[in-house]
DNA sequence: AGATCATCTTGACGCCGTTCAGATAGCTGT
DNA sequence: ACAGCTATCTGAACGGCGTCAAGATGATCT
């Protein structure tokens, strides 16, 4: 591991043919993404962080959605994780799907930039990663949440609404929850955590009852 | 009428100083989102389908930000006309909320580049655009219909909250209605529209109580 | 008529995404 | 060890973009 360079972090001059270009590139358009916001996250500029030319990308992606795609979906990992936590540390099954949401929330709201990423990708192909059914995928999550919750695997429509319409809820207020109009009554909640769950506990599906009721 | 073209329509040759080019820029926005989607929408284009030169926006609008920000503004005063009809339409006051709803994510699907280009906007900006207090604003029109459904005015916190994850929800019911692994789900329920109305239906907030619950 | 002033055009700058011909170096088989 | 192969990277170029400064144009006012 002196330098010949397959280790994610080669100290040493670049070993000329870099290693792992692909991954530096991914990691250095995160970088860009956090520190510089999304304007400033040009194929040319990752390809400058990463230390090479502006046309190297293209033997690693074909296109610079591609790249994007690829970062938006290490986002979509990571969320995944977050939700495992989330979901983890509920105290009760019925708590499952607002604490899953909550971890959501936080989630995006920890990762703005990166989070609009992932929903610009999504909703520019008009569907979710293609990744979601991976046993550790968010979506797989909620839908394992909703049945640990209460909900009736056997009905499957019930089962699907719930799921969407949860996932639509908690996007939503992950898009919105810092909007400035609303910061009187954050900082009436006591900040924006609490703030959040209030939301999100005030839509039936994640507080209350988890079946049909059609009235 | 003839020719001196401060009306909308100049069919006569340009009057060479255009008569109105700050609206002509603006629907020059609106048909290029709409017949190329937004990322043919670039202020060299939008110019260029108005027939001036690319220099001439900025006599009307300091940045490519603020003349898209003139095509959001548009959009939001008709999701607005929108939403008071779906209101105006509801049978009984409990379904008011439902009704809007439905009109929401109605216009965003039908206008699916500009509504993005919409909320695209207020997320940079952190907030919902400024004539929100308009009396036509359909966040307006949501604030009055939870109060016409039977929400509480006095308990502002309450009212608050509803109406933000009511906002929340449409919002994201508006943005993944259309995503292709709902296809099978949407077809079995009839189409979108059916699809949408369940969804929305199935979020407490639209379609059972008002008040407050918190267990 | 002449002056004023908003409006529009021309031309330029730097940055962008992308492509292509050529340089570089690790790998393979001998 | 050497030659060739192939993946990888560079340099230079193209057109398109947002933006700006300088000049042309014509409506309006006196």
């Amino acid at each position: 591991m002196s330098e010949t360079g397959s280790a994610e972090t080669p100290t040493a001059a670049r070993p000329y043919h870099h290693g792992d270009l692909s991954r530096a590139l991914v990691a250095a358009g995160r970088r860009i993404l956090e520190a510089d916001g999304p304007a400033a996250l040009s194929l040319r500029a990752v390809a400058r962080e990463a230390g090479v030319s502006p046309a190297a990308p293209y033997h690693h992606f074909k296109d610079k959605v591609e790249l994007l795609d690829a970062v938006a979906e290490e986002g979509w990992h990571e969320l995944g994780e977050a939700i495992a936590k989330g979901r983890a540390a509920a105290p009760t099954p019925r708590s499952v799907m607002s604490e899953i949401g909550v971890a959501y929330v936080r989630f995006a709201r920890e990762n703005p930039a990166l989070y609009r990423l992932m929903y610009h990708a999504a909703c520019d192909r008009a569907m979710m990663p293609d990744h979601a059914k991976d046993d550790n995928s968010a979506w797989r999550h909620v839908e394992e949440a909703l049945i640990e919750a209460g909900a009736d695997p056997a009905d499957e429509q019930e089962m699907k609404l719930a799921q969407i319409a949860a996932w639509c809820t908690v996007h939503g207020v992950a898009e919105m929850a810092g909007f400035k109009e609303f910061e009187p009554l954050r900082e009436a909640m006591g900040g924006e955590e609490p703030f959040v769950r209030a939301l999100i506990n005030h839509v039936g599906i994640f507080a209350r009852r988890t079946r049909a009721h059609h009235d």
